[in-house]
Order: C-alpha cells, then structure tokens, then sequence
DNA sequence: ATCTGCATTTTTACACTGTAAAGTTTATCG
DNA sequence: CGATAAACTTTACAGTGTAAAAATGCAGAT
C-alpha cells in the first residue's frame, strides 16, 4: 500500500508538493524577498501554520525548493547539451549555454540554489540534492580531460567560468555593454588542451 | 565651514559611520541574516528608528555598507598584487589572491556587495560605488589585453573565473576534496594570448 | 543673550514574518 | 465501530521594517 510516492491523502492532498510550488512561483514573480511561509500556505490554501509538518522551517522549505531547482536545472542543461553540435566541446558549449538559461529564465530560483554557505548545516542535504545536476558537468568535462590531469581541475575551471559569468550578469555588472557570451564561452575551448 | 565630511555633531556624534560599522561588526559575526536594523541601532546606542533619517531603510543601509565593503576590497586585491611579482601576470595573480582573501576572510561582507540584482532600484548607486573596485581588476587586466582584442572581454573571463571560484568555494560545493587554487589560477596564464 | 527653526532622536504604533504550543479535524488501522 | 495518529487550525509571542508624531537639543538670527 502507499506506493505512489507522493501520496494524496488527508485533507489537502499533497500539500508538500503544493507549498514547494508556490514557492517557486513566488520566487519568479516576485524574487528572493517575496519567498515566504505563510504566503506558500496562503497560496496552497491552509493556514499558516500548515507548512511546519512537512518542512523543517522556513530553510528547510528552501532546501526543498532547491531540490527541485537542481532537477530543473540539471534538465536545461542537459537540453542544451542534445540540442547542440554532438561532440565532446560542442556538449560542453550546450550545457554552459543551458546553465546561462536557467540562470536568467529564473534569476531568483537559481540564487536560492546557490544561497546555501558552506558553515550551514543544511550544506549537507543540498549537496546531495545537487550531485545529479554537477554530475552532469563533470560527465560533459570527462572526455576533454588531459592524461595525467585531476579531473576535478577541469571541472573546478569550467564551472568558476560559467558560474561566475552568470553571477555578474545577475549582478548587473555590465550594464549598458555587455559582452556577448562567446566572450567567455570562447575561453572554453582553452581548457584541457595542453600549455 | 562644516568642511570636515562626516561631521562629529549633534547628538550622537556622526551616527551614520557607527551604523555602518555595527552593521560590518554583525555580518562578520552572524552572516547576512544577522544584519537588522535594530540591532545596528542597538549597538550605536540609540533607538530603533534612528537609522531612518540616515540611510533609506534597511535596503539603504545595506547600500552603504556595501560602498565600505567595496573598498576594503579593493585595497585587499591592492595590497596582494603590490606584495606579489610585479610583472603584468604577476599583478594579475595578485589581484586574483587578494580577490580570494577578501572572500574568505569575510565572506557575509562579500555576500552583501554581490547580493543587488541588476533590476534593483539600488543597482545604479551600487556600480558607483563597485567602479573603483573593479577599476583595479581593469587596469591590471589592461597589459595583457592583445592587439585588436576588446578589453571588456579579458575583463569578463577574468572576473568570470575568479569570482565563479570564490562562490563555489563559498556554497561549499568542493567539500572535502577541495581543489588548490593553483587550478583556477593557473587558467588565468591562458587567458589574453594569442590562439 | 534669547529665541526661533530645524536636524536629530525617541516614542508609539502597526503590519508582516517565523515559530511554538495547544486544540480540532479526519484518515487509517485494528 | 472505535482508537490512534497524522494533518491541519487556532492562538500566541518575539523579532523585524516602517511610518507618524512627539520630544530633544544645536545653530544661527535677531
């Protein structure tokens, strides 16, 4: 019995499902501030106090809404990555442009993945959430690794890259003159390829 | 008269510095959620909606200390590529460790300068406050920018990597097995030469 | 020197948020 | 059918931002 995961019991149905959605719309509609217990209830329909049995707090519905960032997140990706050129820097050039896509279709969504610090004593749950999402770029970046070389310095290169690019943009660090994404996609093509 | 810039008057003193300095004082000891206007006000010894006629709400006050905070960051990234070699390369490293240290060393004070987003109402008196600071990164990069080549465009993969790699540092994304930042860096040797 | 004006600060008040505790409803199971 | 537990509501409280009004005290003018 009670074999479908999500079960749709009691008085509301699902409301852990139902809460972690309208989290995300409140996030895309209005940002990181607008993120909040008692609208999610609101939104689902229960009382505010509602949330407190299926989340841990407040954080613990963000490590939830997370989790199922990361899913999104891991999709875009892989999406770029099939839809472009299919050879080992061509996926890898889909994937960063599918990780600049979901950066900006949902600026807010991705700062609450990437909001958690490393002292939090949630690191631990969202690490986990996140390993099939960065396992999608470590697997991208496995086949452009030199022998002999770490592959997590690869990885570690192309993810700064990428992350960082993104984060300035969400930073409206260039304002008026921005550069076009090639301007770093292009330094891609650098990594991995012997001094 | 009244030449003096942050005048030492009236009640408290100059109030506006005190604030700002509790509010720094708050990050570095309990991170971004311990920043309250209140509990800066308490600390200045005056009462909770003092603050009001000195910044513009908590979302003001967090302005001002990021325009502090930017330019302890830009004396940190100073200080790190004057100690280091003093060629073009060199200074860059330089700029890139100091970078790294100012994270570390107060990682909720890095939180704040970069938590703006670009459709902010602050955003504008932020990049004013941000120029200087990232004025440094300009000049470094500027020797190694190759003939023919838009300097925006060295900038964004150097900013890219360095501050891609200090966030990922920062989420705790490498855990134990972190990599040296010799492997990020390094990449900064391959940036600006010819193909 | 005193008085008036104004910047500064305090007091008071209110809405919103997270959270805890106790009570109520309802599904599930024996 | 009744007992038990899960899901949810109600109530309550502390902390936060913010606005408005009242009080304070310095500065310059008369």
């Amino acid at each position: 019995m009670a074999d479908q995961k999500t079960k749709t019991r009691h008085h509301h149905g699902n409301l852990r499902a139902a809460l972690i959605e309208a989290g995300i719309d409140l996030l895309s509609e209005g940002g990181v501030e607008a993120l909040t217990l008692r609208k999610c209830a609101a939104r689902a329909g229960v009382s505010h106090a509602a949330p407190a049995h299926h989340f841990d707090g407040i954080d613990g519905l963000r490590v939830a809404i997370a989790e199922e960032g990361f899913l999104r997140f891991r999709k875009r990706m892989l999406d770029f990555a099939d839809a472009g050129e299919q050879s080992p820097r061509g996926r890898l050039q889909g994937i960063c442009k599918g990780y600049l896509a979901f950066a900006r279709e949902d600026p807010a969504l991705y700062d609450v993945i990437f909001s958690f610090r490393a002292n939090s004593e949630l690191i631990e749950q969202v690490q986990v959430n996140a390993a099939p999402a960065y396992q999608v770029l470590r697997d991208t970046c496995a086949p452009l690794v030199p022998p002999g070389t770490d592959p997590l310095v690869i990885e570690t290169q192309v993810w700064s890259l990428v992350h960082g690019y993104a984060l300035l943009n969400m930073t409206g660090r260039f304002g008026a003159c921005t550069p076009p994404d090639d301007a770093v996609l292009a330094l891609l093509d650098r990594i991995g390829i012997a001094a």
